[in-house]
RNA sequence: GCAGGGAUAGCGAAGUGGCCAAACGCAUGUGACUGUAAAUCACACGACUUAUGUCUUCGGGGGUUCGAAUCCCUCUCCCUGCA
């Protein structure tokens, strides 16, 4: 296990969150540039091979030559997890920093970040057969499993997922509020007015990218997987099974990115570590604070 | 013009004398969340609020009643059949 906080030569890392749409992934490409540092993406959805202009993975032309991270790592359909992330992270950060550059940690996805951020340890994954075994069941048998083995029902009682989680686990995992040593920890946030109009007019650059012919194809190749239960590919789908007219699509997807946003939001506000941009010059702010970190790391 | 149906909180839609500040769905808001997390789930949602608290609501006005979103009269608007 990889002790963390105490560790002297542990390399200094950049960390970038925030809702999605906030402009994370141009910041860190623009900081990666100035700061010669490679990218590594925290992100639950840009893990997936195929999955690229619904999630709004940069393209070669916007990553302007700085390597990434994290991207095209399985293909729908397949399992990634937040401690595969966290083992994918930690890995990838000591690579970046033996070549001398800065790893930069990007993303939205609160868990990844926080399993890296405060050393999460997980659980002992169970076997497969235990969990095929509790997908099947329904949230009352779950509750009842829960109370059988003597444990007792989490906050969320009815969120079937962490009742699944409790029985294949066993104990409430530790609390860990220590973030790892040696990293600065940047936050974006904008207006929520802005934020609807920038998503907004991002979906409707999607579509014209191709969105629904990337959908199509994944769908066609993977099916009604978990990975493609995201914003754009729902609404899309719904869309080409003909539930729902193209209008209607957009509006679902804008309207599902901005609730994704607020989740985001809510995940990262309770995090006393980050050091949030504030409204204008965000870049110049940003550098300063990195540059002012790097001179002390 | 005659006959009939309808107007309910942001929207849709229940409710047909007291248990109604008013079901339910949508939209919205707030939050939880250590192994699929762009997921999953909880709560709030007339106003004021610490409240099992007070106040103002069910198109407008006027009645009946101890008590009305619910009954009666009337006005306004909408839909349908006949003219």
């Amino acid at each position: 296990m990889a002790s963390r906080g105490s560790e002297p030569n542990e390399p200094a890392v950049v960390v970038v969150v925030g809702e999605t749409g906030s402009g994370k992934s141009a910041l860190a490409i623009e900081l990666a540039r100035q700061f010669n540092g490679e990218v590594v993406a925290a992100d639950s959805r840009t893990v997936y091979r195929g999955m690229d202009i619904g999630t709004a993975k940069p393209t070669m032309e916007d990553r302007q030559g700085i390597t990434h991270h994290g991207f095209d790592v399985v293909k729908p359909g397949d399992q990634f997890t937040a401690y595969d992330f966290q083992q994918l992270a930690e890995r990838t950060i000591a690579e970046i920093a033996s070549r001398n550059k800065l790893p930069l940690i990007v993303g939205g996805t609160g868990l990844y970040i926080d399993a890296f951020l405060y050393d999460y340890i997980f659980r002992p994954k169970p076997a497969a057969s235990v969990r095929a075994e509790l997908l099947n069941l329904s949230v009352l048998e779950l509750q009842k499993r829960v109370m059988e083995s003597g444990l007792q029902l989490p906050g969320n009682a009815q969120n079937p997922r962490h009742l699944r989680r409790l029985l294949e686990g066993g104990d409430t995992p530790m609390q860990h509020n220590v973030p790892r040593s040696h990293t600065l920890v940047l936050g974006l946030c904008i207006a929520r007015p802005e934020l609807k109009q920038r998503i907004t007019d991002r979906v409707e650059a999607m579509f014209a990218a191709g969105l629904i012919d990337e959908v199509k194809s994944l769908l066609a190749r993977y099916g009604d997987v978990e990975a493609l239960r995201a914003p754009g590919y729902k609404a899309v789908g719904a869309f080409l099974k003909g539930e729902i007219d193209l209008e209607e699509a957009k509006r679902r997807f804008v309207r599902d990115d901005l609730r994704l946003a607020k989740r985001q939001r809510t995940w990262f506000r309770r995090n006393p570590n980050i050091h949030w941009l504030g409204e204008s010059s965000k870049l110049e702010q940003a550098t300063e604070l990195v540059s002012v970190f790097l001179q002390r790391h």
